[in-house]
DNA sequence: TCTTTATCGGCTTAATTATACCTATTATAC
DNA sequence: GTATAATAGGTATAATTAAGCCGATAAAGA
């Protein structure tokens, strides 16, 4: 990150081997080795080890490690609750993206 | 989540339901449609949409899809710097999980 | 009503990832 | 030096996801 905080990353492979970096420290935060780890996950050692190290991975793969690590609140802080109004923020807009219903097959 | 402000959601289903939800809500909030941030991200619209409906999706995906919502700044807070010292909190392990150099082919 | 827009879900094929197993490397312990 | 533990990376097969199509549904506007 810059001096300002922002994350200046671009390319999807860069951004995936950041956040397995970060999966990593903080899995060695909490004292535990891979197999542990992949084990608490319910995911294996080798899907563990390529999350951790930015060679591809799934939504699933990262949230069960996520869990194993005690780190879900970080869910909350990704993506908050968007409590904003989006009728604030448009101007180019004419119409609301209204609120789908189920669509019955 | 609940009133003391933790996520309680347990399955991976649960949860990429839940992630799904949010960046949908996060699109919204930003103004946009699938098809203009499936084509900002650089993935399919279908991919999109297995994503925001929590049917599956990789994290080259998430991440392409966070960045089109300039959202990258929420990895900071999901993995944020392990500045913990891992030593002061394992009173179990007997020896340190060292820093290994790579391996060479 | 008819048209347009946004979303959804199914389908097929190609690409990617997961799993299980293996060997290699490095650091520590003995 | 040898043994052990943790990690890395390769491979083959199975499973999952992506892409690109398609038609369907619901909402809003003319």
């Amino acid at each position: 990150m810059t001096d300002t905080g922002e994350v200046y990353l671009r390319t999807p492979l860069e951004l995936q081997a950041l956040l397995g970096a970060r999966l990593r420290s903080l899995r060695r935060a909490r004292g535990l080795d891979q197999r542990a780890t992949a084990e608490r996950a319910g995911v294996s050692e080798k899907a563990l080890r390529n999350l951790e190290g930015g060679h591809g991975s799934t939504v699933e793969t990262l949230l069960r490690t996520l869990k194993a690590l005690d780190a879900l609140d970080g869910i909350e802080m990704l993506v908050p609750e968007a409590t904003v109004n989006p009728l604030a923020l448009l101007p180019r807009r004419v119409r609301r993206p209204r609120e789908r219903n189920e669509a019955k097959p």
